[in-house]
DNA sequence: TATATTTGGATAATAATTGTCCGAATTATC
DNA sequence: GATAATTCGGACAATTATTATCCAAATATA
């Protein structure tokens, strides 16, 4: 069970959004050169991103994207969701098998409480964070470039 | 993000399969009709289940499968990783990408944290538990048959 | 030997993901 | 108003993953 590639793509180009929050827009091509990725479909991905309500878009000339909320509001579970969608990762085909739905409910109950607790993970961390503690991460990593090329 | 429908076929069959461990072996034609799915392709599933330790196959007349671990072993985490395989939801291409390794790593790491989180959940629940639930439940739904058809 | 069964490989069908293209709509600027 | 710069939406194509089928070979029983 994986994600798709194009939550990552998603989570990056968000990521690349909001530490250029400041300026008005910020063009997909810009995005899809920075992670050296398919520019046309980035542009489908941030189509579905604009439709989940995590950014704004801006068309015509000095058009682009910016981010809808701000970036301490947006965290990797809404991202994932938005790309993904939100059905839950188990479920069971009632009609098909001659169902046993007393264990299907078990089962089916269990699956959603593992979700559950991902999700709870995942929505902690909001791309303001991930800024924050990148930032932190790289100053304590500043020591490396004190080695030799 | 979701199971493959193969990760229901092999909860169900095994699940079928704890439920008549106390038979020297059953056939896959026999837990594919039990559930009304494609016997063929349950073969397929089977044989990777048998590779990842969790059924025994014997082969030839009388044969079939049987529980390779006693069914308070065989957790939904263990069948689930044995279908869906174990690597993780998430990772990075690093070589495409001009890659930011600090963020990378950030994303990398909350995401294995709630993967993690998840099959916490997956891997106390056993077929063994899910047998002992399904009986109490049924027990509590007894009433059920009293209302009339 | 005849029968029953899994095994492994090849292959096909279907569905999902990833990627491309283009005309239309929208906006800024000259 | 004309032009240039963008996103939007839809259609389409390519690639990959999932689901499914079939068969010959291996193995076990009787």
């Amino acid at each position: 069970m994986q994600l798709s590639q194009s939550t990552e793509y998603a989570i990056h180009s968000l990521f690349y959004l909001a530490v250029n929050n400041n300026r008005q827009t910020v063009l997909v091509s810009e995005i899809a050169r920075a992670q050296n990725i398919s520019e046309s479909y980035l542009a489908k991905i941030f189509q579905g991103l604009v439709k989940a309500g995590l950014v704004r878009s801006y068309r015509g000339a000095k058009g682009g994207y910016h981010l809808a909320v701000p970036a301490e509001k947006i965290t990797l579970k809404n991202i994932m969701q938005a790309v993904e969608g939100t059905s839950p990762i188990y479920t069971c085909d009632h009609d098909r098998r001659d169902c046993d739905f007393v264990v299907d409910c078990l089962i089916t109950a269990t699956m959603k409480k593992a979700e559950k607790k991902m999700y709870e993970i995942l929505d902690k961390i909001t791309l303001e964070k991930l800024i924050e503690n990148a930032e932190e991460l790289r100053n304590q990593m500043k020591w490396l470039d004190s080695i030799p090329k």
